[in-house]
DNA sequence: AACTGATCCAACCGCCTTAAG
DNA sequence: CCTTAAGGCGGTTGGATCAGT
């Protein structure tokens, strides 16, 4: 039997809603069955994730939201799910459409911010690099400098940042955004020699080990 | 009122990583 | 090791809505 494509009802959003409740959220290859639904796993989770889940918040984008998306996008690249995870109630999605969409209309926020014209610059992006790090990592099989999990966004770990403070913390951070990305791009390219934008060849210090090593100094 | 192009955003798709067998 | 299933992510699509003519 095909599964349903396109929008959600209002009785399909009623009976995931009732099976988060009830089991939580996790195990989504179970959750259509169990939950009576006729969707795809991945089709669940997305609208749990971006619609149903209940702090996900509504409407524009505040300004300061913004002006912190700006300065994850450029210190962390396309990755939505992490500059949402410091942007309370804002889903990846949410944050994707927002910046496709300026992107789409041709608005550089340099302007939105500085009534300056925009700088042609060479964009470099710092390429995504995994939640976690296991033994079998390729990329670390050559030169493994730690052993432990390395989770962004974890407050578990005593490894990793301190999220209690949640966006403050990061925007203290990133008030030297500059610094970073500069030293950031100059260090990888140290590393590398070449190719800053090649995960493969080494570039295994996190955005939180980087930021505690910066700190020290 | 009717048409059209622009914009928004929910949803889909394909790929990658990880863990388990 | 290899395979497979599942979770997760970023890129893209397409229908709905809005704004201008």
């Amino acid at each position: 039997m095909e599964v349903r494509k396109g929008s959600w009802t209002k009785e399909e959003d009623q009976l995931l809603r009732n099976y988060i409740e009830k089991h939580g959220e996790g195990r989504w290859h179970k959750v259509p069955f169990q939950a009576g639904l006729n969707r795809c796993r991945k089709s669940c989770r997305m609208r749990w994730l971006n619609y149903l889940k209940p702090n996900i918040k509504r409407g524009d984008f505040a300004e300061d939201e913004v002006d912190l998306m700006i300065r994850l996008r450029k210190l962390l690249g396309n990755r939505w799910s992490l500059i949402a995870g410091r942007l309370p109630g804002r889903t990846s999605n949410d944050v994707k459409n927002y910046w496709s969409a300026r992107r789409r209309r041709n608005i550089d926020f340099s302007i939105m911010k500085n009534n300056k014209p925009p700088e042609i610059t060479k964009t470099t992006v710092i390429r995504p690099r995994p939640r976690t790090f296991t033994k079998s990592l390729h990329y670390l099989s050559s030169k493994a400098t730690t052993s432990k999990p390395i989770e962004l966004g974890n407050s578990s770990s005593s490894t990793s940042p301190p999220i209690e403070n949640g966006n403050e913390e990061w925007k203290t951070l990133l008030e030297e955004e500059d610094v970073l990305t500069n030293f950031w791009v100059e260090d990888m390219a140290s590393m590398s020699s070449i190719d800053v934008n090649s995960t493969e060849q080494g570039f295994e210090m996190d955005l939180w080990h980087f930021l505690q090593e910066e700190a020290r100094q």
